[in-house]
DNA sequence: CCTCTGCTAGACTGATCAGTCTAGTTCGAA
DNA sequence: TTCGAACTAGACTGATCAGTCTAGCAGAGG
């Protein structure tokens, strides 16, 4: 079944996805898309494989590459770019929508999880046990992304405005403690 | 207005809510509460005031009280204290069944931040201005609760199994890290 | 005994929505 | 020119649901 429009109904569903949840309607997604409701019925066999099929793009929008050069120049550059996915707007619609549909889609939502968040500690673990040798590097990559995305997303997640420091200096303090408490 | 029934009500609407997020039926609730729907309505002006005041009281279900002691010691107790509630299965589902309704409830949704993580915050940093005499004790207590329920809550979410690791030790290697990364 | 309040059962309205169906149109390839 | 695949508009079905309405019951205070 060879496809002219799914890419548009693909993107128009996940816009309208973000927007409104799982909830959006097939009318919606075909309006946005520009096209007929049968027409996304003959690439998706129904909302929940459409559903998925967002669910798995939108999953591996957050990964990020760890340059090299100075230790802590790289951590922070990679902090601040890693706070922008997760925490920017994208990222939070990203997450309203898809948490609370986990327990219909929990392979799927596992899948996600592991091309997303696990890749980046499978990632971040590389560089931190050449780094800087710490004995368990999957820990401290765990560590360092709950630092850079714990409590900030909640706020976030929960609509309470953000303080005044720029999302550059707050990198940086968080870089500087998890550095410090690897210190030998 | 007097109200007999209004607390069995609340009680079915927030296990309804968490079991099935803000789409759970009224129809539901009632047959929950062994309650006509009507009576539902007489203590609720609508779905909406309902979905509030449940969400109202779930917010301070996470609050724990800080002991004294070893500074150490207290610290761990707390964490494990902290992750049972912010990581187990009811904390979780209330996780997701407020999050995706945050926009439409805004303000509700600040004040329960404020109600339950904020006031977290406010204990721990007094806890660590006392204890550890931190520069900035505010930011280090979000790290510390970051630390604590930040990659491992996503893992809870997106259903990925949690590691061999008790949560005892889980919590005791968290501690160690941040008491480290504030030595002198 | 009467009345008022909180309650009950359940029918009903109007809206939304997933998914189907009909009856076509467009266009490229054979 | 004919065929078929991908598409279109829009009507339709059946289900679910918030919220209303009617009619009536139970029990406590006066």
């Amino acid at each position: 079944m060879p496809a002219i429009h799914r890419e548009r109904v693909l993107r128009a569903a996940t816009s309208s996805f973000l927007a409104r949840g799982y909830g959006s309607s097939v009318d919606d997604i075909a309006r946005r898309a520009g096209v007929a409701k049968q027409t996304v019925y003959q690439h998706f066999a129904n909302k929940d494989a459409l559903f998925k099929a967002v669910a798995g793009d939108l999953a591996k929008r957050v990964l990020i590459k760890l340059e090299g050069g100075d230790t802590r120049q790289s951590l922070i550059r990679f902090g601040v770019e890693y706070r922008k996915r997760a925490l920017g707007a994208q990222g939070i619609a990203t997450f309203r929508t898809l948490v609370p549909e986990v327990p219909r889609f929990r392979a799927v939502a596992r899948d996600m999880y592991a091309n997303s968040a696990g890749e980046m500690v499978r990632r971040l673990a590389e560089f931190l046990k050449v780094r800087l040798e710490v004995p368990d590097p999957e820990f401290s990559a765990e560590m360092l992304l709950s630092l850079l995305a714990g409590l900030d997303r909640m706020k976030r997640l929960f609509a309470v405005p953000p303080g005044p420091e720029t999302e550059a200096a707050r990198a940086a303090r968080i870089v500087d403690l998890f550095l410090k408490a690897h210190q030998r």
